[in-house]
DNA sequence: GTCTTTAGACTACGCTTGTAGTCAGATCGA
DNA sequence: TCGATCTGACTACAAGCGTAGTCTAAAGAC
């Protein structure tokens, strides 16, 4: 269903995701932390956004507040999956041995992922 | 270094790195499997990605071979850690929790996964 | 009540991407 | 040797994307 959300696009829902409802020039302020973007240029985002059905806006006077509909739970599923599929037939281990090789797991993350393999055994039996 | 790959040019380079140096008739024959592009977009595709330098072709006889130059595992790579990155902030274990809620993770992949932590903890001590 | 500001609506424009088409030279078959 | 064929080089073109600009109506400043 959902249609493809592009790099700018995902700033745009990641603003959104982290606060909602904003208006755009409150979403133009946040991502003027790390980008350059005009606040015609957010705007423009937003729209597309919402004709492609993954933001959603209300009035607020004369103006629009915008949340996210595609939640980002969801997003980053599809966007794990689809990288999963693409790389690594499907398989979880080889995509976390590719991010171990580069980068190293910390301690805490081996321990995260040692507790979500023994509730996933649990679940599986 | 590496410029963005597109989707279509991401279907040659699966070609190429499943077997190479290829003729560009050979690279659509593959691809034909499943799509439907004809050899000029597939050629295009192939010039695409030598301008973006991440395929190399040698002359043979009349016509070219194509190699990759970037590595399937370096795609890879990249490609994982933007989306760990973008999404679950770096770490591993949400990136596989996302995996793992929507399609579950079989018994081998847990076994390997568990193989895998147990030599990181190796390694890191 | 006019002037300025601010919001959204609509338009723009060059670059990228998907998907080819045309042209011209080399080669092959007869 | 002469056309058919195959290859690469170059060109095309619409849709998507990044990045705004203009137009117009409403609201607030005085």
């Amino acid at each position: 269903m959902s249609e493809q959300i592009t790099r700018a696009e995902f700033e745009v829902m990641d603003v959104l995701w982290a606060e909602s409802p904003l208006a755009a020039s409150d979403v133009a302020e946040k991502l003027a932390e790390h980008t350059s973007w005009s606040l015609k240029t957010v705007k423009t985002l937003l729209s597309r956004l919402t004709e492609k059905g993954v933001v959603a806006y209300e009035p607020d006077g004369r103006r629009y507040l915008y949340r996210p509909i595609l939640a980002r739970a969801d997003y980053a599923q599809s966007a794990t999956s689809r990288l999963a599929d693409q790389l690594f037939g499907g398989r979880a281990a080889p995509l976390v041995a590719h991010l171990a090789e580069q980068r190293g797991l910390s301690r805490d993350d081996i321990k995260d992922l040692e507790a979500l393999l023994k509730e996933l055994k649990r679940d599986g039996e």
